[in-house]
DNA sequence: CATTGTGAAGCGTTTCACAGCC
DNA sequence: GGCTGTGAAACGCTTCACAATG
């Protein structure tokens, strides 16, 4: 997140940034983000801040980010095609190195610019651009099955868009991305907002006094705790 | 998650559960579970263990998925269009209430079944569905307004996917999912793997004894551990 | 007697507070 | 004087361990 905050501030000219800029920047403490990057080496300088550019690269290193990583797409429905379709992937340093379908009817359509492969390819897939990410987008029944593909075909690192619980060897990392669950988790709060305001009527309504639980000041602090 | 795992076993019939069992497939700890179940109240049995669909009810009614959340999508993309035309969205209780988008020409479009309307229409396409929920789909630069004129409409909550913090009100609760930082997350792993298995050769070239790093057998708990 | 519910310990992360340094 | 780097305290989540109990 630091490095996304830190491209665009480059972007826009600027050369040197605080610990302090830096957190209210990215909606977290400043103490956080000095301890965060002390991990990375003593790369500021006291009584100035960060050279951006330097800490840029620094995070870009530290994160094997100086080269592209070409990730392989599994499944080519509607999430797989919008992914494929994504330019912002190849931006970021993760070209699109393949996608693969079991079906038959999806196998040499073209989404985004990359051709449709079946998934008996994926190791050759693999194997020829040393693909090392993979990305399940499959409906839920037929993921673990791509995640085990995957994984014979050489993959270690697997992002994950199925809502299930991925079951891989040690030595490989798993991501999971559950629109849904985020989606639930929106929901969770907009139920606690509505029970809230029913508590408040009801408080208002019986007369009696009550600690200020709506919306404070809009300070930064504020707008932090709003994302919490 | 666990709500996940829960329908998933009464779909297969599974009537009764004990921690251990759900913790087995959420890939946790069976005090966890326990623990994180205690907070909706006393529903297991003890020497037993807990009834599926009680728990399902009880973990519905608390995150506020007794009823349905329609959400409105902002941005009528590659992402914007995948995220209308996923069905898995209305499925798991939030249908897509509208799309907008602020381009003329993507305008009176369909995808997925749902109109694309200007983003002028917001306020209206959200006080007549009552929508608490907006989805962020837009270019990162048009991110900000696109959550600004969310929260004019009166949407309490939204999930980004721009890759920018959004600034909001206090009072508005914000998610991002950001697909380049979870790829990002993984090129991080792939770095570090491959950094363990330079060192591992210097060691064997060295003729030093080591400490075994690599894959270690393929126990239930070594796969938990590996989407650490 | 198997399994829950939960105090208490353990542990990693965040924040404070200030010495160190430019 | 201003800001970094970092021990130490605070905090919150996870796990242990066991009393409670159907």
């Amino acid at each position: 997140m630091y490095l996304q905050i830190l491209v665009e501030q480059a972007d826009s000219g600027v050369e040197s940034i605080s610990s302090e800029g830096l957190a209210e920047l990215a909606g977290v403490n400043a103490a956080k983000v000095r301890k965060d990057l002390s991990y990375l080496g003593s790369y500021g300088t006291r009584g100035v801040g960060y050279e951006v550019d330097y800490l840029v690269y620094q995070i870009r290193r530290e994160l094997g980010l100086d080269h592209d990583w070409p990730v392989v797409i599994v499944g080519a429905g509607n999430l797989g095609q919008a992914l494929a379709g994504y330019g912002g992937f190849g931006e970021r340093g993760f070209p699109v190195g393949g996608i693969v379908d079991i079906d038959d009817a999806k196998v040499d359509t073209v989404v985004g610019g990359a051709r449709v492969r079946h998934i008996d390819e994926l190791p050759a897939i693999v194997g020829a651009k040393n693909i090392s990410i993979g990305v399940v987008a499959t409906p839920p029944g037929a993921a673990q099955d791509a995640a085990d593909r995957l994984v014979r075909a050489g993959v270690s690192s697997i992002l994950n868009f199925a809502p299930v619980v991925l079951s891989v060897p040690a030595g490989v990392t798993v991501r999971k991305v559950d629109l849904a669950v985020e989606l639930q988790i929106l929901s969770y709060h907009e139920q606690r907002r509505s029970e809230q305001r029913r508590t408040n009527q009801l408080r208002a309504a019986s007369g009696g006094n009550m600690a200020p639980v709506g919306p404070s000041p809009r300070s930064a602090e504020a707008r932090r705790d709003a994302s919490a």
